[in-house]
DNA sequence: CGGAAGATCCACT
DNA sequence: GTGGATCTTCCGA
């Protein structure tokens, strides 16, 4: 548990978004709420390439209020509201002005599990994938929204961690949800999961 | 200032 | 598999 909770380092997020988001699986969101901890353990991402990339927030170089910290350098929290009413976590990468950023799509409750289904307004048994299966979930379980917007991941009260080792035969690519707009980008494959996990959201991939 | 779209979720069929 | 909820954000006029 001790090496599992350290921090990861500015370096990890100042690469790449792809490279990024293959490596943030199996790594642990530690999120504190008053005195309470919360653990998730990412088992889904998508990477956004930024500038280059037409389903990314920073297409083209746009600009705009919500996305002013997505143009920030590794590593911060850049945190939105979509549909008017879910929040989605994301993790700034690379270096200022770039855009890029790691989605976290899906995850799955380490420790906490009780105060997480609070937060999600369930109760007893519930299906794999109801408390952290989407992000939408995973922000609403760990209590997320935008007052962690631009809040850094190397301290604080929402911090990803070492968590455990995943291999490279564990990962399974496909293309990234809910961007049909994307035109050429859309089938890029750039949405990675823990084969077979549960906790993976919809559509599944293998 | 108005209209349209959106990195989702849930219930229902 | 499909459609509705729901409202902020963005862009064009």
């Amino acid at each position: 548990m001790i090496h599992q909770l350290q921090p990861l380092r500015q370096s990890f997020y100042r690469r790449g978004a792809k490279v990024v988001a293959e490596d943030l699986l199996g790594k642990w969101i530690l999120r504190r709420v008053g005195t309470d901890d919360l653990v998730m353990r990412i088992v889904e991402t998508e990477a956004y390439l930024g500038t280059s990339d037409r389903a990314s927030h920073a297409w083209n170089g746009r600009r705009t209020e919500r996305t002013s910290t997505l143009y920030r350098s590794g590593a911060c929290a850049y945190v939105y509201l979509v549909y008017g009413l879910h929040h989605c976590l994301n993790a700034v990468t690379g270096s200022q002005g770039e855009g890029e950023a790691v989605l976290i799509r899906a995850g799955e409750p380490v420790s906490g599990e009780k105060l997480m289904m609070a937060n999600r307004n369930l109760e007893g048994e519930v299906l794999s994938g109801a408390i952290g299966g989407g992000p939408g979930k995973l922000c609403q379980a760990l209590a997320i929204d935008r007052s962690s917007d631009g809040t850094s991941l190397l301290e604080g009260n929402l911090v990803i961690t070492a968590g455990d080792p995943v291999s490279a035969g564990q990962i399974a690519t496909g293309p990234r949800v809910g961007i049909d707009y994307a035109q050429e980008a859309v089938d890029w494959p750039l949405r990675f999961a823990l084969r077979g996990n549960p906790h993976v959201s919809r559509p599944r991939i293998v």
